[in-house]
DNA sequence: CATTCAATTCAACTATTCTTGAAATATCGA
DNA sequence: TCGATATTTCAAGAATAGTTGAATTGAATG
């Protein structure tokens, strides 16, 4: 039963400046950005970037860190491919199509998201 | 600036029912499923399905074609991988990743669509 | 043409979402 | 420690979403 999350991350990302907000990440790679950095992107008040960017965490798409007094936030691939995998299930009826994505790039697994 | 049109398709999923309504619609393959059929299978009112499946519609996720006293509802496939293509698109800066989604069932390209 | 079946539209209500500015929390440098 | 920077939390308001049952439209059957 991962649909319910799977609404949760849907619905993350259906709302203009989150939808740019992930895009963005998804662009920076595993480095990832800062709250602030993000706002000035979106031009968006900071505080509506931090009840943006909360569900984005919330829903498991984004993963956070500090660096001095910034946040970075960062995408979360393998979270990104389970919500188009649950899309694409059983596809056509089991008709081979929709290429399960695999998403690795260079530093993500060395990570470690706190 | 497709974007706008990948909210509405992400709002449009981002529900219990719509998304259950539109796995059922990916999963039922070009055939598609009448609207009473999707009701009794999620169990909700006539006039709930009425509201959700035109959200989903109206994203362009699903197509309608009218049989008899039936309207058959079935599920784009170009338009969720046009989603999926936009929240991956330069993923990592560019790094080789993220296969393009091409999901092409057998009779898709044959159907037409009123 | 009247009846029945399938689906949609409408109106009303409750609940959730988004925005804003002010206040609070956490980190760094002098 | 004090002041500045970075971010989050809070409260209040306007806007949008979801549910229901009743009324309506459209197509098939006798």
């Amino acid at each position: 039963m991962q649909s319910a999350s799977v609404v949760r991350a849907l619905g993350a990302l259906a709302q203009e400046h989150r939808l740019a907000a992930f895009r963005l990440l998804v662009q920076a790679g595993p480095e990832g950005l800062a709250a602030g950095a993000l706002a000035e992107a979106l031009d968006i008040a900071p505080s509506s970037l931090s009840f943006h960017i909360a569900q984005l965490a919330n829903a498991g798409l984004v993963t956070q860190r500090r660096n001095g007094r910034s946040i970075l936030y960062a995408a979360d691939y393998a979270a990104m491919a389970m919500v188009m995998g649950f899309l694409t299930e059983n596809c056509c009826g089991g008709a081979a199509c929709v290429p399960t994505i695999d998403c690795k790039p260079a530093s993500t697994t060395e990570r470690d998201v706190a």
